[in-house]
DNA sequence: TATCAACATACTGTTATAATAGGGAAACGG
DNA sequence: CCGTTTCCCTATTATAACAGTATGTTGATA
C-alpha cells in the first residue's frame, strides 16, 4: 500500500478546511466529526501539518486550525510525500537510502524509476483546491 | 511503500531465468547467487510464480525452473499485482475491499482512482522481455 | 538406489500501522 | 482574574505484514 490512513486522512482534512473555512479557526472536533475519524488520531496527522507550516493552529475558545495559505497553493504530492515519508514505490528510491551496491547492473532500476516519476507527476498536478470541486474539473487523466 | 521484496525479487528472477535459459531447467540455488538472494526466501516466491503458471518446476537431478512462456508475453504489472495481493495506492481500492460508506460523498476518491489508472498503464506497458534489454529501449515515459 | 532439487510446513525477529490514554499549556470570554 | 475551551505533548498498545530461517518430504534422474 503506497498511502495510509496519514496522507489519506491529511488531505481529507485540508480539503475540509478549505471548504468550510471563512478564514475562521475550526475546531478538529467539528473535522473529525464531518470525516468521521477519531479525534484523537487526527491530532498526530494535524500537528506534522503544523510543523510543515500548511495549517496554523490557535489555542481557546474559538480557536482551532485553518489553512495558512490558499488551498491552490497546496501541492497534493507534497503533502502525501511528507504525511508517508516517502511516495517511493520500491525501497532502492527512497530519498534516505543508502544506493544498492547492485545499481550498475540492475535490470529493474530505470523501470522503478519511470514508475517513481510516473507517479511524482500525478500527485503533484494536483493541489488542495482541485479536489474541493465536486465536478471533477481537472481530471485530465482519462485521454 | 507499494512493492516489497516479493514484487522485486519476483522480477528478478524472471529477467533471470529470461536471460539465462536456453530452454532448459535453472537451479534456484544458481539463481540465488547471482541474484545475492536467500535461496529459502527465493523458494517461497517461486511458489507462487509456478501457481500462477508463469514458471514451471520439475525435480531431481538437471531439475530447476524455467518460464512457462516466452518473455514478451509476461506483463510486469501482472506479476506484480499478483505478488503484491493488489497494486491499488489506497485500501479503498483493493479489488477484495468492501466499498467504502462514504465513497458517495468522498472528495478523494476520484484523485486515487486517477493514481490507480496511472500506475496500472504504466507497469502494464512493460514485459520481462523489456526488462532483459541493457539499453533501456522501451522507457519512453521521458517525454 | 543414491543423489539432487523442487516442494511443503512451521516458526521467528523486526517494523509500521492505527490507533488509545491521560494530562498540560495557552488563549479567550465573561 | 478565573474557568472553560481548545490545541499541544508524551507515552503505550494491539494487530499485522514483512523478511527471512529451519527442517523435513517428495519425486525425477543418472
Amino acid at each position: 500500500m503506497l498511502i495510509s490512513t496519514k496522507g489519506r486522512y491529511a488531505l481529507r482534512v485540508l480539503i475540509d478546511m478549505a471548504e468550510h473555512s471563512g478564514n475562521e479557526y475550526i475546531k478538529l472536533k467539528d473535522i473529525a466529526e464531518r470525516q468521521e475519524i477519531s479525534e484523537k488520531y487526527l491530532e498526530s496527522i494535524v500537528k506534522q501539518l503544523v510543523i510543515r507550516n500548511i495549517v496554523v493552529g490557535l489555542r481557546g475558545k474559538g480557536g482551532g486550525y485553518k489553512l495558512s495559505k490558499p488551498a491552490d497553493e497546496i501541492v497534493v504530492g507534497d503533502v502525501l510525500r511528507f504525511m508517508e515519508g516517502s511516495l517511493a514505490p520500491v525501497a532502492c528510491l527512497e530519498e534516505s537510502g543508502a544506493t544498492c551496491p547492485r545499481a550498475a547492473e540492475c535490470r529493474t532500476l530505470t523501470f522503478w524509476r519511470g514508475l517513481d516519476e510516473t507517479i511524482r507527476r500525478y500527485t503533484d498536478s494536483f493541489t488542495v483546491a482541485d479536489l474541493t470541486r465536486t465536478d471533477n474539473a481537472g481530471f485530465d487523466y482519462i485521454i
